[in-house]
DNA sequence: CAGAATATCTAGCGGCGCTAGAATCGGTGG
DNA sequence: CCACCGATTCTAGCGCCGCTAGATATTCTG
């Protein structure tokens, strides 16, 4: 059965290399550049082998954002972890959209199948969000809602600065005043 | 001279015959139906001629955002009028999102070349984001950053709604939270 | 080593945004 | 009234897209 186990190593080996090179592509030129031809000749391979793989190009976008998530959720916990668990947390969010932003748009700005707060929401994702609800400490009222709407704020943040609707200057601020504002000492 | 003038006048009205015919479209079948081609079927010419008008796809959906961008500005400026102007304001923000999806998609979300926050901001835009730091009221530390933030806010919250990303079902909660939070008796 | 099964490729479909050049229309001067 | 000419509009096509059917090549099996 070695045989069959080297195929499937390959297999695998492949669908990172179609993974990894979406990513660098996207990261380089953004995802419109990212076409099947395109990334069918940067793995040498030929357009139906992507589809062996994944079942189109959403597909792959899909793939790429899962990995987006638990990434996310990961650098979350870990700055959950200190004091002033609330700015630190938010600054992560923050972080992780600036630093990858085609990730980040993948994940939470192009159109997506993927239902979210529902059963099928991956478990990353839930982490992530869990993990936002935490950073608000107990005794909140609504801290689904709240956390929510912190999530929404951060998002926006996110995608506005991307996107240069809102300068990138006040980023330290706008978050100061953020965490402020979310801060438990109502 | 009255030829060309009526000449000019059925240019105009053609121009406004695409703008509603996009909009409309794309308001039953999203803006990724909107292809010139079928397009100009709809208003019953040939392809080219939206060229005459449009200097390409994104062009026409930056004129249909052009129009949102002084839609939202009035809506906003009349919620202000009122009592309790922050929260009314708000919720007029995330009405007119949740009204006209594919508008504020236009507006907000799909790529834009449009520079925000510099000279050449549309005035409408311009005036819509003051409403932003007048409902704040006086007496802020940090207007302008803070009015950028409530933006981000109120913009995450319609477009993670709009995406499905977060229950529709919260959202009268979740506006109360964020008026709370953002109200001035800190 | 022949044949079966698997893996991969070539070639093509319909549709996209956009445009060059042909055809047609409408106003104008003889 | 008509012939011309410029403006307007259309036909046809380019190179690209996501995706797939069917041919071909490769690999494993008896």
């Amino acid at each position: 059965m070695s045989i069959m186990e080297r195929k499937e190593r390959q297999r695998a080996e492949r669908y990172e290399l179609i993974l990894n090179t979406a990513l660098e592509l996207a990261a380089a030129e953004g995802w419109e550049a990212v076409t099947t031809r395109r990334l069918a000749a940067l793995i040498e391979y030929s357009q139906p082998v992507l589809y062996s793989h994944f079942k189109g190009k959403a597909d792959i976008m899909a793939a790429v954002a899962m990995r987006g998530f638990e990434e996310l959720a990961t650098g979350l916990k870990i700055a959950a972890g200190g004091s002033a668990a609330l700015r630190a947390v938010c600054a992560a969010y923050l972080d992780f959209a600036a630093s990858r932003p085609v990730v980040y748009e993948a994940m939470f700005v192009l159109p997506t199948q993927l239902l979210f707060a529902s059963e099928e929401t991956p478990t990353a994702l839930r982490a992530a969000f869990d993990a936002l609800v935490a950073a608000l400490g107990p005794d909140r009222e609504d801290p689904v809602f709240t956390a929510e709407l912190l999530w929404s704020a951060l998002h926006g943040m996110a995608v506005l600065m991307q996107s240069g609707r809102i300068p990138a200057d006040g980023a330290e601020v706008r978050l100061d005043i953020l965490a402020r504002e979310f801060s438990n000492r109502h």
